[in-house]
DNA sequence: CCCTGGTCCCAACTT
DNA sequence: GGGACCAGGG
């Protein structure tokens, strides 16, 4: 029992509690995974369950697998049976990819195979469903100017995530635009069907589907599950939550961990309701409160408990350290974004390099709001020579040549798979142009088949120019000819094909030198001189189907892809065929794990960019979002202003801004030792445009004032607070917007050897932490709000976005919108009690508030 | 049919 | 800063 002892006493009495339902309320750094990490073992070593019979879901494949070595630790000798460690989605996609035909059924016609999605279906992405509703939404006639397929897309994903389906949307329309999204809703489903593809949310909704519907499935997991465990419970969503309870079966050992102050993803559907419910749906369920932080020193654990303690909707919990004190939260205001971006890396360079001298855990993370917020720091980080490691963003399956290739993969993988053929059926171009996608389309409408269906049929049926069927020939022999390789049957397709006399056009096969050759792979014979590398042969089984590597080689050769970038013979070119050979290297890596196509299709289709993070790093950029989860000795929490954080999406509704206020605990909880929360008074929207001056951000005002510390604000920025100055950015073309150093620190300099040239980068330089933080302790106050020329200029009150404001009859509220100059400005105001209002700025009588 | 350059929007978080 | 879309010449 000696690991038990690790523990405390409610640590240990979550861990212990291992028959009937269990509610652990862990607050943030309170040892949630390890709480799971150390049940899983108690439930096997102590009492003796079979490992395959526990079940944990997570929400990102990191989480899984972080979880997974912890157990392995702490049991040895785990390596016939393991407890099953997953994601949602994959755990569903693995439930789906062994059963999902149960769910198919007969169809009315005789003689036709079952309606419904078979083994083979594919994963559709955000940009695959885009594309998608597009094409639904032309064929319907529907302006995409009115309703955007983005916006289109949103309404559908909520209406899965409240598992209603169009029907049910339209009979809740009370609008004709709801309608129109029905409608776009059941033409995007058959559209899905008939490409047996399934979408992200799908895959959660049918797995319960699956689990409904068929009792022997459903009996089979029963059977086969008797400890399940759910983390991060108050981020799921209503399916997960029903898969959670079917999975449960009557035995209702479940067991979900999780923190009302941590939940952050109810747009993608989480509910706060499943953790309330959680004590109806099981009435015999035992709460388990964990309330000792073991993460973060006191001064940062009170200045996040304060923020969020703003909050209505909450049962409220008391966190507490036994990590008394700690250094103050510092708090930088940058006159700009791309001063805001130096300070933190000239910050984190000096902190990293005091803390690796004293042996500490030197790693540092800068959290925001948005991703469009880390092309910044990236910059400064580099202009310090530092080494950092973006989380998010752009995703190496999100790049275009990667997308390409995964589509090949797909439409081998499901032919039917209609989007992906679009988009590799002229790339590169191979001259099937826009009139014979629209005889195709056509088509396929008009017989009811895919598109793939069409090409057979336009080929057969002779529907376009001699030119044109030769283009599409190809292409048809292209997707064959790999999928015979998959199949193995590709040396018998030759042999077929070359008695028939209809087999690729002789001058691709002269034109193209090809280095990987399919015939002499399947017979087994090995891959010719050309390519020569002997290591690929040593995994393959002569004349079996190919794997996914081999496909991706030959795809390569076959299309010419990689040639044609490297006769562009530009960087971007050769980047994208580096990452062609890492694709490829993906592949040999899957392939060495024994998977088959669809199991690297699927996990293409399910790693997450949270997956990418690497706690080796020591500087990590990424979004608050991405940071659950995570720890680190110093936090920089940057863009605290209105409009960007909390969004400006989120005003609308308190209960959004509640959720932003969430965020901002999770990020804030994240620090151990140190927390520096930064702000830039005027900031760029869209790069080029001139800078706008922000508004404080209102969890600033809500962190007690004696917890924070101001440090290093630029002089001139504190100049121009004093009336008559020029505005910071106005300064910028003349001079640089910050001051001279004084004390001359050269650590302070930026780095001139990475500055680029031409900008107006040179010269920059900064004050030291220590006078300033001197400067702003004399005068007392916490945050000084420059004053705004721009504001002046319209009008004496000129209310802000953001602002809170009072009024006589409403009381209090924040300012929304603001339409117009001067007296005439009118301005679009959310009281909690009364909702939005539209006032007349000279009529209403407003007063700060 | 293909490529190009210009223009118009845009951008919150993500499995 | 950049992706999506379109018009127009090769």
């Amino acid at each position: 029992m000696s690991f038990l002892d690790q523990l405390n006493p409610q640590q240990r009495e979550a861990v212990e509690t291992t028959d009937g339902p269990v509610l652990i309320l862990a607050g943030a750094g309170s040892g949630k995974t390890r709480v799971i990490t150390y049940r899983i073992a108690h439930l096997i070593e102590n009492l003796g369950a079979m490992p395959e019979s526990i079940l944990a879901m997570t929400f990102t494949n990191k989480a899984a697998a972080e979880m997974g070595e912890r157990v392995e630790k702490l049991v040895g000798g785990l390596s016939i049976a393991k407890p099953v460690i997953s994601t949602f989605h994959s755990f569903c996609v693995r439930m789906l990819r062994r059963d999902i035909e149960a769910l198919r059924i007969l169809s009315t016609v005789p003689g036709s195979p079952p309606i419904g999605h078979t083994k083979q279906f594919v994963i559709y992405d955000e940009s695959d469903q885009q594309q998608l509703v597009k094409s639904v939404m032309k064929r319907l006639g529907i302006d995409d100017k009115q309703v955007t397929p983005r916006s289109v897309l949103a309404h559908i994903s909520w209406a899965k995530n409240h598992m209603l389906n169009p029907q049910e949307v339209y009979l809740k329309s009370d609008d004709p635009k709801t309608e129109r999204v029905a409608q776009i809703y059941e033409e995007y489903r058959k559209e899905l069907r008939k490409a047996n593809a399934l979408d992200f949310d799908d895959l959660l909704l049918e797995a319960v589907r699956l689990l409904k519907a068929a009792s022997e499935v459903r009996d089979y997991y029963n059977r086969r599950f008797h400890y399940i465990l759910v983390d991060e419970y108050q981020d799921t969503n209503r399916p997960q939550y029903e898969l959670m309870r079917l999975l449960a079966g009557t035995r209702h050992n479940v067991c979900a961990v999780g923190d009302e102050d941590q939940s952050i993803y109810s747009w993608r559907g989480a509910d706060i309701r499943n953790i309330l419910e959680f004590e109806q749906d099981f009435p015999e369920a035992k709460i388990v409160r964990l309330e000792q932080n073991y993460r973060s020193t006191q001064n940062i654990l009170q200045a996040a408990s304060a923020v969020v303690a703003n909050n209505v909707r909450r049962k409220g919990k008391n966190l507490w350290t036994s990590r008394q004190g700690g250094t103050r939260i510092g708090y930088y205001e940058a006159p700009d974004g791309e001063n805001e971006a130096l300070f933190a890396a000239d910050y984190i360079s000096k902190y990293l390099r005091k803390v690796a001298g004293e042996g500490e855990n030197a790693r540092a993370a800068v959290l925001y709001r948005t991703n469009s917020q880390s092309r910044l720091f990236e910059e400064a980080m580099r202009r310090y020579q530092l080494k950092y490691h973006v989380v998010g963003g752009f995703s190496f399956y999100e790049r275009a040549e990667i997308k390409d290739l995964i589509s090949y993969l797909k439409v081998i993988h499901n032919p039917d798979d209609s989007i992906s053929l679009l988009r590799v059926i002229n790339t590169p171009t191979r001259g099937i142009g826009k009139t014979t996608l629209e005889t195709l389309e056509q088509v396929a409408l008009e017989t009811g088949v895919s598109l793939w269906g069409a090409v057979e049929q336009v080929i057969q049926r002779q529907l376009l120019p001699p030119r044109a069927l030769a283009a599409l020939k190809g292409f048809r022999d292209l997707i064959d000819d790999a999928r015979a390789m998959l199949a193995g049957t590709y040396v018998e397709r030759m042999q077929r094909t070359s008695q028939l006399d209809e087999s690729v056009p002789d001058e691709t096969l002269e034109d193209e030198q090809i280095a990987f050759d399919p015939a002499a792979f399947n017979s087994g014979a090995g891959v010719t001189p050309a390519t020569g590398e002997s290591e690929d042969t040593a995994f393959r089984t002569p004349g079996g189907p190919a794997n996914t590597a081999e496909i991706l080689k030959f795809l390569i050769d076959r299309t010419g892809y990689i040639k044609q970038l490297e006769e562009e013979d530009t960087p971007e070119a050769y980047s994208r065929v580096e990452n062609l050979r890492e694709l490829v290297n993906a592949a040999m890596d899957s392939r060495d794990r024994g998977e088959t196509l669809d199991q690297f299709l699927d996990h293409a289709a399910l790693v997450s960019d949270a997956d990418a993070y690497d706690e080796r790093a020591q500087i990590t950029l990424m979004t608050l979002h991405a940071a659950k989860g995570l720890e680190f000795p110093l936090v920089f929490l940057c863009g605290l202003e209105e409009g960007l954080f909390p969004h400006s999406r989120t005003f609308l509704q308190p209960d959004d801004i509640e959720e932003e206020r969430r965020l901002c605990y999770v990020g804030m909880t994240r620090a151990m030792d140190s927390l520096v929360l930064t702000r830039a008074v005027y900031r760029r929207r869209y790069g080029t445009d001139l800078p706008e001056a922000s508004v404080p951000s209102r969890f600033l005002e809500e962190v007690p004032g004696a917890l924070i510390e101001d440090i290093g604000t630029p002089r001139r920025a504190r100049a121009s607070a004093r009336a008559g100055a020029p505005a910071p950015h106005q300064q910028h073309a003349e001079t640089h917007y910050a001051y001279e150093d004084e004390d001359q620190s050269a650590s302070w300099v930026a780095p001139a050897t990475q500055r680029p040239a031409g900008k107006s980068y040179s010269g920059k330089t900064y004050n030291s932490i220590d006078n300033i933080a001197e400067f702003f302790a004399s005068r007392g106050k916490k945050f000084s709000l420059p004053k705004l020329p721009v504001e002046e200029v319209k009008g004496k009150k000129g209310f802000r976005p953001g602002q809170k404001v009072r009024h006589p009859k409403y009381g209090e509220g924040t300012v929304y919108q603001r339409e117009g100059d001067g007296e005439d400005a009118k301005i679009t105001v959310q009281f909690p009690r009364y909702g939005l209002k539209k006032l007349v700025e000279k009529y209403a009588q407003l007063e700060r508030a």
